[in-house]
DNA sequence: ATTAAAATTTAGACAAATCTAAAAATTTGT
DNA sequence: ACAAATTTTTAGATTTGTCTAAATTTTAAT
């Protein structure tokens, strides 16, 4: 597999092209800042691969193969992930460049070695699930901020939107995966939240509650 | 920087075009095991970004720009196979290709943060030094086992050879680097040696002495 | 000093991955 | 249901890195 390919793979999985939902062209070009003449040329490639399945001017969704490669890439993805922040102090908004080149190593065993030295983690710094080996994984059961009552207490766990200025802006306003979260006030005008993290209580608005999952109870 | 031009300077500069040397279009090809129109395609276009200076029907040697590039490159190499054996528990033989694929990885502080991780190691596991991050790094004084005389005593610190066949022989031979080595006989006839390596003795051909370094003394 | 041998370069082709512009199919609005 | 808008595909071009075969230059031998 080339590096194209693979990344055309996982860009698929994430658009939601496991369970045969198709995905159109359109939608893959545009997640990939490419042409959708250039994804019509790759999906017959792949199709040909057998990795997914191409129905002309409907879409593609993956086959089975192709599932299971975009876990493997995840995997390694994930993993990598956990070993910047734990190993070399990267901080989460750092992660995602470096680790889409380290996803690409072609190496059974470093990446199993990777995984032995990290102590087989379940979670990446976003806190989104790392398949095993042979492609197991579970979601953690987990609501947006933004749907809590209030009153209701949990633990973050994990964030919906990745990108450096969200993440930077939480490092800012220390909030970190892990950090117990209560709901003290909602505002029904703007949506925004009044909410206390660790011992400090903290205003925040709706764009930051939608972005922010927690695992309710404590 | 492609992948390819990376490893075109990384080639030039092991076949000694660094010191206004020049290296042929043919030397370069058979290292990579590529033909060599295809180098002088290449040797066109590194000399175009100044990395090198290639005179047509001559060779090309590096510019100071295309050694700084070079080092940078093996840096990388080095650091990662030490990771590899140290922290992954990587045997020798299995380094070199994995190294050649991480070694091409681009984020400065990536490479930084290993080093600091490895604490900062001056030699690679095959006993070649590390270049600093300005390009600086001494080789250490060393002689070929096979150039010692009889009672000559000393430490290994180093291969000529780095083929996974050869290094998986010295594994079985328990001859690892920093062993304390002793020449106890030469056999003229044949060039083979009786050696003391830690407490064992060991016969062996001038074929294994001429690829081990020894630096002289305890 | 010629000529033969070896090394090097040029010319032209190819595969991978991409793009633009035009054509075809599908979806949408009325 | 039919025309307009949107989406998708095709056709043809481009870039990077490679190759083969032919032409050129350099080196070596007599």
């Amino acid at each position: 597999m080339t590096r194209a390919e693979e990344n055309y793979i996982k860009t698929i999985f994430h658009l939601g092209g496991n369970q045969s939902q198709l995905i159109s062209t359109n939608a893959i070009a545009e997640q990939m800042e490419t042409k959708p003449s250039s994804v019509t040329d790759m999906a017959k490639k792949l199709a040909e691969k057998n990795l997914l399945n191409y129905i002309r001017y409907q879409g593609v969704s993956l086959t089975d193969l192709g599932v299971k490669t975009a876990l493997s890439i995840i995997r390694k993805h994930r993993l990598w992930e956990v070993f910047l922040v734990k190993k070399l102090d990267f901080t989460w908004d750092e992660v995602h460049e470096v680790a889409e080149q380290l996803e690409h190593i072609k190496s059974e065993k470093l990446i199993d070695k990777i995984d032995e030295l990290l102590d087989f983690p379940k979670f990446d710094p976003h806190g989104d699930p790392i398949p095993s080996k042979n492609g197991e994984f579970k979601e953690r059961d987990k609501q947006l901020l933004s749907e809590l009552k209030t009153g209701a207490q949990g633990i973050c766990v994990g964030v919906k939107d990745t990108s450096a200025p969200f993440l930077k802006f939480l490092d800012k306003h220390n909030i970190a995966l892990g950090d117990e979260v209560t709901v003290l006030e909602k505002e029904a005008f703007d949506d925004s939240l009044k909410i206390k993290v660790g011992e400090s209580e903290l205003q925040i608005s709706n764009q930051i509650a939608i972005n922010l999952y927690i695992k309710v109870g404590l």
